[in-house]
DNA sequence: CTGTTAGCGCTTTCAA
DNA sequence: TTGAAAGCGCTAACAG
């Protein structure tokens, strides 16, 4: 049977669609009695509003676009809680898409959004610099940044100050006594990235150490472990996400722990990075903190249970996610906002980072 | 300025909006050079075609509702990965929302999901009957069932056998030599919870071991770990997600570690309560396996690199989202689908359990 | 090969 | 206190 319309509630109840459509939204003054029947008649026929026809006319569709790197980033999984949380106390349902860093499907993901009419985006850009973006910037439709900025972008920015979290952590490791700590980084483009790298140098720089290129390397963020169901360890990359022509973490940080001038610390700038680090380590038969000290972004609840625990930058990622979850509620009222002042990154040490020497 | 419409395109190319309509969709043959003048305007304009408009009268959205528990859980994650990747590939959005295993909370998600005039829904339901989802069902919407079922609702449900898998985990701990084996569990409603304290309960029978009830030890699963930035453990309940009157694994866990009759193993089934009964053994000031030996549903990637490393019980999660996503998409094109059988669990052997006796 | 027109289900003046 | 009717932007007959 085909759905009730505000119609078959307006025949049943004996009054104009017009009653119907102003007792569902309290909009204006209806008698108790006609009221009651018009209830009554939504009850029997267990009537729901069509969510698409209002918007039409209204224009808002009480849809928010959340577009992120990877859901399975701990990071973010932790943010879109604090973001889901927000909305669903207001009533506004979030379309999430995950971009694997990926400019072209960050791409699909905005044409679709676009097309679905929503009230407003919260997105955690590639880096490259998106039409489609700017173009919904520039017809209106409130936009926060979550974690890092797109090119030319003009919209307020929920995140950390990683330059600063980066600096602390290079000074750490400096203060134990490590002079060759290399930084494990995926792509330049992305903000926070590249504000990491900035902190590891300027830290280095502070320190009179060396700013050792060969030390700086790059790699694809997308390693998922290693193969659950066999013995030995493979590592395992999505296929879909995939970037082609980059390696993994584990791959390519091997290639520097096996070389005569390996580092005796690492700093690694991604939770998903961090993944592939410690197998690399463990991989090329490495003790840490013993062999190679490790330093990572990001906290999670697991962290400590690590062997060893885990020395991490932490970020407040749920409360990340729901400030920009506010603000952009506040810009779609039409409330004025000011941009929002970067989070300081808390050094939380454990156990993975030591002085360096066997 | 306001967004424009196909009228507008019409306008500019010097055609009729059924012809844009057409050029747009493909629908009907146009001469190349109207076509060519129609793909002008469109471009000149940057139109895009309201969704929501189109929606109203083909009545589809491509729109799907995703509801799950907790987007925070590690089987969710990957789950609603493998679930995004094939609906991005389609052109559908997916709409997600967490219900924490809250019923009330379910029932908010679905009213407003019913609305949005969604394409279909994947739900992992609470357990707790649900009028509104019942409805959804009876009114046609292509619903597909993952991890667990709901009462009453006939709907394919994608997921693992879980009797079987509790079932060889217990077997594996008796096969040790552990006779008193408790297991923690949070709701009896979610049917996979259920099933999986069935396996356990099956495996103790056929071994003729004592069927303890006081070993059965229940939970709220939302602990999200210790404080992160004090220095001694201070278990984080997140407030909206907190079931009143109902305690963490932590705290509860505790207790029945601490009596004199300790069990000598522990089966967890479920990936957020392993956390905290990891908590709650360090705690008490427990080694594993030596003092006590774990094996807890769910792999994660960073399970080996836990101290100890996790023996666990592995589902395809990834695998489950991109099955339900798929068998959801054939439901939708109107295909007749069979309902899947379950998928088998299989048991990883690491180093959290051992022979018992110190 | 292309245009006209009647809705899709709802909100919202305007009028009564 | 309520109803009639004009759209919102689009698709899909039906005409031509």
């Amino acid at each position: 049977m085909p759905k009730p319309t505000s119609m078959d509630v307006a025949r049943l109840a004996g009054v104009s669609i017009a009653t119907v459509s102003h007792v569902v939204n309290k909009t204006r003054f209806v008698s108790p009695e006609t009221e009651q029947k018009v209830l009554e008649a939504i009850k029997a026929l267990s009537y729901r509003p069509n969510a698409l026809a209002r918007s039409l006319v209204t224009n808002i569709t009480r849809k928010i676009g959340l577009v992120i790197s990877d859901i399975s980033n701990p990071f973010f999984t932790a943010a879109v809680r604090g973001i889901e949380d927000v909305f669903l106390t207001s009533h506004y349902n979030v379309i999430l898409n995950n971009t694997d860093e990926i400019p072209q499907r960050e791409d699909d993901c905005l044409r679709l959004l676009a097309s679905q009419q929503i009230d407003g985006l919260i997105i955690a850009p590639t880096g490259t610099r998106n039409e489609n973006l700017l173009a919904m910037a520039e017809s209106g439709i409130p936009i926060v940044q979550l974690d890092r900025r797109s090119p030319d972008l003009m919209a307020p920015m929920v995140g950390v100050n990683n330059e600063d979290g980066a600096y602390q952590a290079i000074r750490y490791l400096i203060s134990l006594g490590h002079e060759r700590i290399a930084c494990l980084i995926h792509y330049d483009a992305i903000t926070t990235q590249h504000d990491r790298l900035q902190g590891w140098e300027r830290a280095l720089q502070e320190a009179g150490l060396p700013v050792d290129r060969e030390l700086v390397i790059r790699a694809d963020p997308h390693f998922y472990g290693i193969q659950s169901d066999a013995q030995h360890s493979v590592p395992i990359v999505r296929p879909t996400s995939h970037r082609p022509g980059m390696r993994s973490a584990y791959e390519v940080l091997q290639v520097l722990l096996r070389s005569p001038r390996r580092p005796s610390a690492l700093f690694v700038t991604s939770n998903q990075l961090t993944l592939g680090a410690l197998y690399a380590i463990r991989e090329c038969g490495l003790a840490c903190p013993e062999d190679i000290s490790l330093i990572s972004f990001d906290d999670h609840d697991w962290a400590p249970l690590f062997s060893p625990p885990l020395t991490v930058l932490s970020q407040p990622s749920y409360r990340l996610g729901q400030t920009a979850a506010q603000l952009l509620m506040k810009m779609i009222n039409g409330e004025t906002v000011v941009d929002p002042i970067p989070q300081r990154v808390d050094l939380i040490k454990r156990a993975s980072c030591a002085a360096p020497g066997r």
